[in-house]
DNA sequence: CGAGCGAGTTCGCTTCGTCTAATGCCAGGT
DNA sequence: ACCTGGCATTAGACGAAGCGAACTCGCTCG
């Protein structure tokens, strides 16, 4: 049987944590906007039902089966995320907060159906992998943030945060989504702006931004194609 | 804001009996296959929301804020259920249980673009009206159920009952869809099997299925064309 | 007339998921 | 050595939603 609501939401806190590389009660409380007293109790019914590794005071980590109980539940959060803007018509930054309550309603048949009718995609909208059926471990691409770009170097935009919706509706209509094609121009001193370039035209942005939009350096995209 | 997923179920099981005829504090317990005593409980919640008035041991009505928050919900479960036929191209029997749990999810916004997509549909796929946006009030179409229908008579199905999905799936196989012609061949004494022509081919139902079928009777659908 | 029956309601209890308040612990600064 | 701040945990309470058991009707049947 399927986790409740609110488990499968932990359960996805738990894993963004992880592959983040830090789990703890704080971060949990914060991500999933509760206090640390909730999180701490639901920690330990993830560890009574055996999808958490965990003893009072230790660290937190997913055991088998909770990556692959987080690892469903992602893929059905991307695929839903990926309908919703291929096939429905939604804006990129509206995709979030509805697959968001949908990835606990669809039925297994129906994701599958979705992920037949998308081309079976590797990746969504906002450029997260999407994992396969029944994945036993996830793979972080080796990508870096706009802010730690050089200036002069071209990169490609291949992800951008989902999670603040106003932040990423400015990101899109700047163009700045997965796909485009961006350089860095020139980065003022003392934390002012960075203006980039996208589809010819500059814009200034600020670190909140920076840091939202992960790229490929357009150099190891070459290597890449040249292998 | 909108009221929790059993709040809405309760809601519809309430609009269903209303419009069927009679509303209990039993009859919405097995509707929504829980104990009286919980239905009970839950019918006193409805009235302190003002979506119903009742007092104890007197009947249950849905109050006008009622029937608009039904209505709004059946609009979303049946609109989700077209775009679930018609686009996804799931099969007719699978679309309900699916859309059971996707209406509680699914935002107005997303609720109007599906209504937009499908040219604002009038009927969904089992042919239950969908009622219009902000709406007030149902009228509940005049038709006739198969088992009430005389020897020799012709028909058109207009709907069919979505709640027993392997009936349903039944239904469908032998062509008893929405839109389906159908004619009474024979009724056999003492309740046995009454046999019916769809499509060329006859078959032998029982008074279950007869009795989820509901019908236009071809006459009063000439009557109509010589309005 | 009274016994029993079915429907509806109330009561007390459980689980889930949240909160606030209190407590424990460890590390750093003085 | 001690105080303080931050993090984690526990304790206790609460609302939502469910359950079973017990009570109260009004009715019907013998």
């Amino acid at each position: 049987m399927r986790a409740s609501t609110a488990v499968e939401d932990y359960l996805k806190g738990v894993f963004a944590l992880a592959v983040a590389g830090g789990v703890s009660t704080s971060a949990i409380a914060s991500a999933l906007d509760v206090q640390p007293a909730s999180a701490s109790s639901m920690i330990r019914r993830l560890r009574d039902a055996g999808l958490v590794d965990w003893e009072p005071g230790g660290h937190i980590e997913l055991t088998d089966d909770g990556w692959r109980a987080a690892l469903d539940i992602v893929r059905r959060h991307r695929l839903v995320e990926t309908f919703l803007h291929q096939v429905v018509g939604l804006e990129l930054w509206e995709i979030h907060d509805e697959a968001e309550r949908m990835e606990h309603a669809v039925s297994e048949r129906l994701v599958e159906r979705i992920d037949e009718m998308l081309g079976h995609p590797e990746v969504d909208p906002h450029g997260h992998p999407i994992p396969a059926p029944g994945a036993e471990r996830y793979v972080e691409p080796d990508l870096v943030a706009l802010s730690a770009v050089d200036v002069g170097v071209r990169a490609v935009v291949e992800r951008v945060s989902d999670h603040d919706t106003p932040a990423l509706a400015h990101l899109v209509q700047l163009g700045l989504r997965p796909g485009a094609e961006v350089e860095v121009i020139e980065r003022a001193a003392f934390g002012g702006p960075t203006w980039v370039e996208v589809d010819g035209a500059r814009h200034a942005l600020g670190d909140q931004l920076l840091g939202s939009v992960r790229c490929r350096l357009s150099a190891s995209l070459d290597e890449q194609r040249n292998v």
